[in-house]
DNA sequence: CCTGAAACCTGTCTGC
DNA sequence: TGCAGACAGGTTTCAG
């Protein structure tokens, strides 16, 4: 699923147990299952469980795209990459998926269970969180980060700003989606180097970010491709996978380039490049 | 430092 | 119907 909306999205629901699920904090580990190995990233399943039983869930979080909980003493980190999803069920009424890859049994007969179709998911666990998420860069909500330092920020590198929106370790959060949202509504050309833009389209940049990812939010994010995530904001694209259609401000024709390996989508009349 | 390519995976969709 | 190829919300690693 995953990019800064989607995560938010998941991680309030296993907080306060919306869309029908049951909240996890409180709750305390009887044992945890692993059903792929590599999923794990930093340990085994024998000492996960070691370390994870009788550990009792403090609080649930988001930070860039990991989904962070704290137990006792412990913190177990989840990326969901491209195709990873969480669920809360009760075991003894669920039976388990095809794609389901590390399971967390609690002792009140719920379970945490972590889906990921490609694999490409993973988990940490950690007693010192900044351990793997101290390279990430600024959470682009967060009001501490100012428009003059995002500008200063973009000066100090020359980069695509497609390619620069993406790096988790300058901003964390934005994925192939909100970046190609957030370009559009600030009418920059995903090609445009950051060292040249100035501090309007700077500030415009950033006001755009927040703009994209807050409706990402309001609409419970995303939901594309063949997992339906309960989200609507797919219904709202500007410009991702618009490609062919007509752009929602000018009606010029969307284009889709290749920039880094990655779709890039855009309106030639709106996105000029320098 | 920057860009591009490949790798890690499974599933879906399109076109022949 | 079958099959090849492109493509998918991400990140890491390596070459140039």
């Amino acid at each position: 699923m995953p990019e800064l909306p989607e995560v938010e999205t998941l991680t309030r629901a296993l907080h306060c147990g919306k869309n029908g699920s049951c909240p996890i904090v409180g709750k305390k580990v009887a044992q945890t299952h692993l059903l792929w190995k590599r999923t794990l990233a930093n340990t085994t399943e024998r000492k996960l469980n070691k370390r994870l039983m009788g550990q009792i869930v403090q609080s649930i979080g988001r930070r860039g795209k990991f989904v962070v909980i704290t137990f006792n003493q412990e913190t177990l980190l989840i990326h969901l990459r491209m195709s990873g999803d969480l669920r809360v069920e009760i075991a003894s009424n669920s039976l388990l998926q095809k794609h389901d890859r590390l399971v967390i049994d609690f002792m009140d007969g719920y379970r945490l269970v972590f889906n990921d179709p490609r694999k490409f998911g993973r988990t940490w666990l950690t007693e010192d969180p900044q351990e793997i998420l101290g390279n990430l860069g600024s959470e682009p909500l967060d009001s501490h980060l100012t428009y003059a330092q995002f500008h200063q920020k973009l000066k100090g590198r020359k980069r695509q700003l497609k390619s620069l929106l993406l790096d988790q370790s300058f901003l964390a959060g934005l994925g192939n989606i909100y970046t190609d949202e957030a370009l559009h509504l600030a009418c920059l050309h995903p090609l445009t180097l950051s060292n040249s833009i100035n501090e309007e389209q700077s500030k415009g940049l950033l006001k755009a970010i927040r703009a994209v990812l807050k409706e990402g939010i309001q609409r419970n994010g995303a939901s594309i491709d063949w997992v339906y995530r309960g989200g609507d904001f797919q219904n709202h694209f500007r410009v991702y996978q618009r490609d062919g259609q007509p752009c929602p401000v000018c009606g010029a024709t969307i284009e889709r380039i290749l920039v880094g390996q990655r779709s890039t989508h855009f309106c030639p009349i709106c996105q000029k490049l320098n």
